[in-house]
DNA sequence: GGTCTATAATTGACATGTCAATGGTTGACA
DNA sequence: TGTCAACCATTGACATGTCAATTATAGACC
């Protein structure tokens, strides 16, 4: 039944977003948004442009999710005096807590995927990943 | 920088995607249609219903996407006369053309981004991944 | 036969992603 | 200084996904 590996990402990525869903729900975010949470979190502040490419999303996606997110209360825009095209945005006490619970949910997740993987299995798995995504990655830059 | 699996799952079935947009645009297909085509290919017919469970989607998704690829002249909607409530749904010649392409296109993307990997490399990615996939499914029947 | 429930598909409302166009701001350079 | 290009963010139009509600048909049971 077609076993390519498009395929086979595809139905594992999309069983992880399927368990990670409810939780969503509960922490009132959206699909892409405790990505920018994690970004923020560690970085302080950012513009818009860099969460773009850090979520690898065109800056319009960020735009509107941001939009959503301050109204949760999760990320607060505030200009930049020094250059005023541009908005710093950065977290909340609110959004660093979704962020916690967030990763909570992320590793139960994991534990419940990984289940029966030794620990030599998830480090491959994960080099494999890593692998995949560079070789990809590579051949999109330089091919187009 | 946060090397969680989620994130890591994520980035790859990204960076596919992106990598056969391109392709998608020149066959006249959206992002999900190839599946249905493949599907339908395999199986000679279907209904709506059993789409969305192959494709694991909501029914609301497919009815969307055959519309626009009824369009488009890739299927077919023939009503069920034993079954007035069901659409049988059949590929047109167009359709196995544009999924033969696409095969095509999904291979060599597959070479890009397997580049460097054994043959017993491969073969152990695609077992994490369907395990990967069988854990989260399993949970998420009886847990939910 | 008539009602009641289950099923198939569709539709609407919303979130997220793409691309293309627009608006403001900055900065470089004649 | 004035123009022009580059850049950041936003908006509109569209595809895809979710969930909830609706419509039409089937099938079961009285």
């Amino acid at each position: 039944m077609e076993r390519t590996f498009h395929m086979l990402l595809y139905r594992a990525f999309h069983a992880q977003r399927n368990a990670l869903r409810p939780h969503l729900g509960e922490l009132g975010l959206g699909a892409g948004q405790p990505k920018i949470l994690g970004y923020l979190i560690q970085n302080g502040s950012s513009r818009q442009r860099q969460l773009a490419e850090y979520c690898e999303v065109d800056p319009a996606a960020i735009s509107r999710m941001l939009d959503s997110m301050q109204k949760g209360g999760f990320v607060l825009r505030q200009g930049d005096e020094q250059n005023r095209r541009c908005e710093q945005i950065v977290v909340t006490e609110r959004g660093r807590e979704a962020y916690g619970a967030w990763q909570g949910f992320c590793r139960e997740m994991e534990e419940q995927m990984l289940t029966g993987f030794s620990d030599q299995e998830r480090a491959q798995f994960a080099d494999y990943l890593s692998r995949a995504y560079r070789n990809l990655k590579e051949g999109g830059e330089s091919g187009a």
